[in-house]
RNA sequence: UGCCCGAUAGUAUAAUGGUAGUACAACUGAUUUUGGUUCAGUUUGUCUAGGUUCGAAUCCUGGUCGGGCAACCA
């Protein structure tokens, strides 16, 4: 632990607050989302950065759901959201609700009408952005700006009442119409919806902006550094004026860029566009960048937690290779899955000097990458094994260190075979392999004084067990979806699911646990889906293993 | 056209006026009963033009490029 990592931007005005003595050194963050979807990737970047920087300056951070609009927001959502936090290795201080705070914001909001800092407007919503200006072009007063603070308190409170219908009335503050930042024009504080909510209820039918809602909420629960994405930098000029004049709490609010990530979107809302089209099963596929997706594709905490901590923190707006999200899995699957060996598609091997009937039992590590290996498993071993159809080739190049005529392998924990014939169909696909096996190259007593450059994986035709395997692929086929000049669902990869229906995998993997990460040897990393049984297996890949065969193939 | 934010290898991210470093990717080789892993090595970078300074990725000025801002969303 000699290398001291330098401090990314928030940490390092975080320990100036320290050195400084701001709130005595007191560290509180906030984990904020809004429960109107499921948490993806790049939430689990502000996860990691929001807890992290609570526990690493001695500090606590809240889990606030920021529920201020209950047309978007359901139970379901905050359930997977604690469910999603939980897993992915965090624990809250406190569990909290904007709308535990709805009675506080209301008089708050009382409190700025009393100081001439807000008024109801009854324009239409069109009204109201027409008489915000433009960027370049000053805002004018609606006809409403001008209504004296008594008529504004019993008309606000008319509004809570229910007196109105949605949309007839809005309170907005007073502040500028000319600012520069066009956010600071009067923006909107209250509006009305008579609509059920998850938490309350109907008990309001006024509920307050993101604006009206996130600043005093970090406020009353005495956040020190509110930490968001640079979208919300023009806010910032709204979140300390408005904390400013009612006099409470002094947050802050920081600015990270958000997580981008090729070959996939990342909103809440284009998922959700994904999930209700059908073009994925749910939330939870396997292709998903959501965090119930990477669980079940079978991605772990500590991977993610590793990919956030590699990616950085910084303001500039970055797209991250997916690259490296399946270098982190790779990375702690290689230490921790147990290898195993299937066959996804299968042509026999017959062994033609070995006995008809005859059968062994070899013995197999179960992590090669830990000393003793893990203990391991018993591998039946007999004449006819099933192999992977691409581990043969009729005309071999010289490089190509598999079976073909003449060509000797190792079979993996068994013995060297050499082919000597193969067998088509009458479309001229291979159906068989024949080899002779040499019986005292057997690994682990080898004596034949071979070397061959190859081995390769197998499973014994009458123990192998048969189970589906997924093979997933990116989920669009292009780097950014977004940039594409129509829809971007257009950009779909048409071939991101690959359904494998007979594999045949070895007697063990039978007794294969939920949640457990499997090296299928040489294939890849695989992991049970969730609609996986006893009666029917069904395997999902994680990620396949890192392959310079396939490239110096493609190379030609 | 107003305001705001940003710009360092292909992608990210350090260097806080003093040797441009790290990770992933790419490439070469060694090892290997997984064409995996591991190990050794190689290639590639400060947007631009001025200025300040003994010295600038860093400070200043102009420009260029990218992003954001005019939801009764958050």
């Amino acid at each position: 632990m000699s290398e001291e990592r330098s401090l990314n931007f928030l940490e390092e005005i975080i320990e100036e607050d320290i050195k400084l003595g701001k709130h005595d050194g007191r560290v509180l963050t906030r984990f904020p989302p809004e429960p109107n979807g499921y948490l993806h990737i790049g939430h689990a970047k502000s996860i990691c950065l929001n807890f992290g920087l609570g526990k690493k300056y001695h500090g606590k951070t809240n889990l606030r759901f920021d529920d201020t609009n209950p047309v978007t927001e359901e139970v379901e959502y905050v359930e997977s959201i604690k469910n999603d936090i939980r897993w992915l290795g965090f624990q809250w201080d406190k569990e909290l609700y904007t709308s535990d705070y709805f009675e506080t914001l209301y008089g708050y909001a009382v409190t700025l009408i009393k100081k001439g800092f807000a008024y109801v407007d009854d324009s239409t919503a069109d009204e109201i952005a027409a008489s915000k200006g433009t960027p370049t072009e000053p805002g004018t007063p609606t006809p409403y700006r001008s209504r004296t603070v008594e008529e504004n308190l019993a008309l606000f409170e008319d509004m809570r009442a229910g007196k109105y219908p949605d949309g007839a009335k809005v309170l907005r503050a007073k502040i500028d119409l000319a600012n520069p930042n066009m956010h600071m024009r009067d923006p909107l504080l209250y509006r009305i919806k008579h609509t059920h909510h998850h938490r309350t209820g109907d008990k309001w039918c006024i509920y307050p902006m993101y604006d009206f809602a996130h600043g005093q909420s970090d406020s009353i629960e005495q956040i020190t550094h509110s930490v968001c994405t640079l979208e919300f930098i023009p806010h910032r000029e709204l979140y300390n004026w408005l904390i400013a004049q009612l006099e409470i709490f002094p947050s802050k609010q920081y600015e990270f860029a958000r997580l981008n990530m090729t070959y996939t979107v990342m909103s809440k809302r284009r998922l959700l566009q994904l999930v209700n089209e059908k073009h994925v099963e749910g939330w939870d596929d396997p292709r998903m960048p959501t965090i119930s997706g990477l669980r079940r594709r079978g991605y772990t905490p500590a991977s993610i937690r590793n990919f956030c901590d590699r990616i950085g923190v910084a303001k500039r707006e970055n797209v991250i290779d997916v690259g490296l999200l399946e270098f982190c899995i790779r990375e702690d699957l290689n230490k921790t899955a147990w290898r195993r060996m299937a066959v996804l598609d299968p042509i026999k091997l017959v062994i033609t000097n070995y006995p008809e009937g005859q059968e062994e039992v070899l013995h197999g590590e179960n992590n090669p990458e830990v000393e003793g290996g893990e203990g391991g498993r018993d591998i039946p071993f007999s004449r006819e094994l099933w192999i992977e159809r691409e581990d043969f080739m009729e005309n071999a190049p010289k490089k190509f260190f598999r079976l073909g005529p003449g060509l000797s392998v190792r079979l993996k924990h068994a013995y060297i075979v050499t082919c000597e014939d193969f067998v088509k169909d009458a479309d001229g696909n291979v159906t068989e392999v024949h080899c002779s096996y040499v019986a005292n190259s057997k690994s682990g007593e080898d004596t034949s004084g071979m070397k061959v450059k190859g081995t390769i994986h197998w499973v014994s035709v009458g123990h192998a067990k048969t189970a589906t395997v997924r093979i997933y692929d990116r989920l669009f086929s292009v780097e950014n979806p977004m940039a594409t000049d129509g829809d971007f669902k257009s950009t779909l990869n048409p071939d991101s699911l690959q359904i494998i229906e007979k594999a045949y995998i070895e007697p063990d993997l039978a007794g294969a646990e939920l949640g457990k990460g499997y090296q299928f040897i040489r294939k890849g990393y695989f992991t049970l889906d969730t609609t996986s049984g006893a009666d029917h297996l069904v395997f999902n890949q994680t990620v396949g293993l890192r392959d310079t065969w396939a490239k110096e193939v493609k190379k030609g």
